[in-house]
DNA sequence: CGGCACGTTCACGATGTCATGAATCCGGCC
DNA sequence: GGCCGGATTCATGACATCGTGAACGTGCCG
């Protein structure tokens, strides 16, 4: 039913894969850890090696080397070294990625806060801009809130469903 | 007390416009439109022509010419025509700035979550890949919901502040 | 009506990012 | 101990992005 040599048959977990692999894109995480990541949350099996990985998204090696690289150094995934056998394996990190990912974006945006603060002293009191910069910082600082409830959230949601 | 030729004299606004762009480049906004609204909104004067946000901004008025476009198009600014004047002013958009731009974002995220739904559909039923997905799902819901209540929070905010 | 200032557009050049391919390194295996 | 598969690193090249400079178009002034 479909042409037998290119990546229309090669299964819908690869449709699936691209599209989230999109998503997070827009969300700010580089192309191929972004499809990387995406894979091995599709990928029934557990874990994988860097080869599969390779081939399940036609990349070269090289480029999931980087790619694991930075999902290892954000903590979104855990490179398994097995003794006795050939190839590494990397899966996701245990318990709860997402709530993770939401937790880490909280200090971030605790820097933006403190760096909005300082723009705002520099700025004359009382003038028009100070307080649209005044302004600024207060919608920060309730987005920052709204992603503080965000994780809590998300982990009452979390527990519910893995019971 | 200061070098009399370098931008660390010129004035803490420019420090504070910096800053500013920083934040909102972090924020997936490209750097010279950032720069550009971080200006209109810290300048007292409620409107500036395209050669004053050039020399504020030291860069050159193509720069300019591309970065309100970009701002325009995203409804962050507006540019008023007047007639008899040799310039154009730009201007922030009347009202709720950051309201407006937190609204925005909603129908974005609705489109990443119809994404999202094909993607599960995509994958089969009962399988580890598929829950994994429904969950990533689930956690993107939620945060277009917390998205949603930061919205109507901010709005609060800014009424209560505006009088 | 001629000049002029302002804004816009286009092609060029610089910059940074990113995936590739080759060389290197590390570890099991015969 | 010597191969060999797998993974990592580095330098090269492609690609996209972005700001500049020069040319064009436009609308006020003198």
């Amino acid at each position: 039913m479909n042409v037998p040599n290119y990546p229309c048959h090669v299964g819908n977990v690869q449709q699936a894969v691209e599209r989230l692999g999109r998503t997070l894109e827009d969300g700010g995480i580089p192309r191929m850890p972004a499809r990387v990541f995406a894979y091995l949350l599709a990928e029934d099996r557990d874990h994988c090696t860097a080869a599969e990985l390779a081939a399940a998204l036609q990349v070269s090696p090289a480029a999931i080397s980087g790619a694991v690289r930075y999902l290892i150094h954000n903590g979104l995934i855990i490179k398994d070294r097995r003794p006795s056998a050939r190839g590494d394996l990397y899966r996701l990190v245990d318990g709860d990625v997402w709530g993770a990912m939401i937790t880490a974006r909280l200090p971030q945006m605790d820097h933006y806060l403190e760096s909005l603060d300082k723009a705002v002293a520099l700025l004359e009191p009382g003038s028009p801009g100070r307080a649209r910069f005044e302004e600024t910082r207060d919608c920060f600082a309730l987005a920052r809130e709204a992603t503080a409830d965000l994780a809590e959230r998300w982990a009452r949601h979390h527990d519910a469903h893995t019971r």
